[in-house]
Order: structure tokens, then C-alpha cells, then sequence
DNA sequence: TTGCGAATGATAATCGTTCTCATTTGCATT
DNA sequence: AATGCAAATGAGAACGATTATCATTCGCAA
């Protein structure tokens, strides 16, 4: 899907660093990891590279449209492959566990909001926060039925 | 609205400087300032309070339910005083502007989407940006003859 | 008024991220 | 394949926002 040529594609220079962590989000699709993440598992993949040069790759992956950066609470930002689609998140509170959603009511409503205020609608960023209620969540440890 | 009393119903010790943040925040309603904005505006208005003070009593009175921080795009977080009324925000990219909504269909629609994933919703942000198109706005710089 | 624990202010520390700069690399051109 | 050079890299310094440290001051109940 993702072939080197992408990265000459988006006006990027096809150098090994770039292509190592292209590759890394490639094969943990699904995932949204942080700079430092993407970092150490390059290192604990035996690969040799700089922490700086993650941080660049992605911010220019981001700008050619490769990857999709968000700032979740906690401070640190989290990076994701594009894959064209457009969606919004849904994070578990107690374990970061991150799901993906797109709902066209929403957005439908959002670009009449917008426009109902004179805005020029350019992006938007919606994020829910809850408990996922899995079997492997922390926030599970107390397997008090939740107040229904 | 907010008599000191607030404070000490809020568990917290009645000082000073809690107040004077407090009343700031009173005193530019409907406005998201950050936390070294509101310290500058207090000394601007001659009072003593150091910056760690500010940001330590923000942190206890969004605990204390009496502000919301949000982090918009852009690093600083930003905070309002809570009015008891859920909003979300739409921001302009150009001058940072920021109004307030609510949209009951979204609402609505975001706590069937955590249902739908087996999520316990919790909380959410939603934050459009957009460009706001106002006179003042500097990303209206085409509607002014050239600058010099 | 006094006493004590909580709150404050100055500043150091921390965290995530970006910048600096000497060195290396990609790649177009010989 | 060798060369040249701008762009990219890595290490670490620098940075901006926020939090922690700690000696001093304050709020407030007795």
C-alpha cells in the first residue's frame, strides 16, 4: 500500500529513517503511538536513529497528508497513518485503549454550526473519554457493576 | 455570582490570591485566557501573585468543578469559568477567537456512539476551527489594502 | 493572639518538542 | 563508479508550558 514512493510522491527525500518509521506505522495499523513510542520500538527493533528525527518525520509526514497527529489529554501527542478516511476517536480513560468512529450526523451538524456562527469550517477535532469496560482495562480491577 | 464563599464550599482555604484569580475569571466572561495570561492581567492590574500560584489554584478549581481547561490546538491550555452549562467550542486558526455552542443532536449522538463501542462515556471534547471571517480578524488580510 | 498546617512565591526541575550544528546521506551529475 | 552539494541526520542544547521543591507567610480555629 504504502511503497517508498510515497514518500518521493509527497515531496519527501526517500531516506532510511523516514522509510523505517513509515514502515512501523504501517504495521501496527490501528494503533496511535507517540513520537517516543515510535522511537523505542524502532530502537528495540535494532534500528539506529535519533529521537529528533522521529519528531521530524512525522511532522512532515503530517504535513504531506501521511500521517495524522492528535493531541489527546496527557500532553502527549499521538500519530497515526492516514488512510484516507476521516474519523473521530473514542478513548478509554484507565487503560488509553483508542477506538475509531465516524458518525455523518455529526459531521453533517458540525458544518451547520459553523457556518450558523460565520466560520469557515476548516477542521474540527472530537474526541470521547470513557471507561471500555473490557476484560483487560484496569479500570476493571473492581468488578463492581458499573452504576447502570 | 461567585461570592467568596465559593471557596471554602469548594473544600478549598479562602486566600488571596485564589480570589483574585477567581474574580478575574468573573470579570472576562466568555473569554478563554490562559493561565499565563490571566497571571500577566493581574499584575498588569497591580496585584502580587506569583505564576506557580495561578496555575496550582486553576488546577484545584477545575477539580473543584469551578473551571474548565481546555486544550486547544497550539500548547497552552486555556481556561473559562464553569457556568454549569456543557458547551463545545469553535475556534478561528486566524485570531484564535473563540465562541461557544451546544447541539443537542450531537450530544444525543455521541452517547449512543460509546454505547455502540461498550464505552461508559465519560467526557468529550469537540473543538471546530475554523476561520472566523470577522473585521478585525487578520486572516482577513485580503479584504485590506496590501500591508505596508 | 497564638500555633500549626496549608498556601505562597521564587526558582529549579520536568516533560514533550523543536532547534543548532557538525557530520553524513541521497541522489543528480559527471 | 566517483563527485558535489543541498538536504537530512543525530546528539545534545534550548525551548515553552507546567509542576515540584522549599523556605517563608498566611488563614483560621482555638
Amino acid at each position: 500500500m504504502h511503497q517508498p514512493g510515497h514518500l518521493k510522491n509527497a515531496g519527501l527525500k526517500s531516506t532510511l529513517p523516514r522509510l523505517k518509521v513509515l514502515e512501523l506505522l504501517e504495521n501496527v495499523e490501528g494503533l496511535h503511538l507517540t513520537a517516543e513510542a515510535i522511537h523505542r520500538k524502532l530502537l528495540d527493533a535494532g534500528e539506529e536513529i535519533g529521537l529528533a528525527t522521529v519528531y521530524r518525520a512525522l511532522t512532515q509526514f503530517e504535513a504531506a497528508g501521511l500521517v495524522t497527529r492528535h493531541h489527546f489529554e496527557g500532553g502527549q501527542a499521538v500519530f497515526e497513518l492516514e488512510r484516507g478516511t476521516h474519523h473521530d476517536h473514542i478513548v478509554c480513560v484507565h487503560c488509553g485503549r483508542v477506538e475509531e468512529f465516524i458518525d455523518n450526523v455529526i459531521e453533517k451538524r458540525q458544518r451547520s454550526i459553523a457556518e450558523q456562527h460565520g466560520f469557515t469550517l476548516r477542521d474540527h477535532s472530537m474526541t470521547l473519554y470513557g471507561e471500555c469496560n473490557g476484560p483487560d482495562c484496569p479500570g476493571q480491577k473492581k468488578l463492581k457493576p458499573a452504576a447502570k
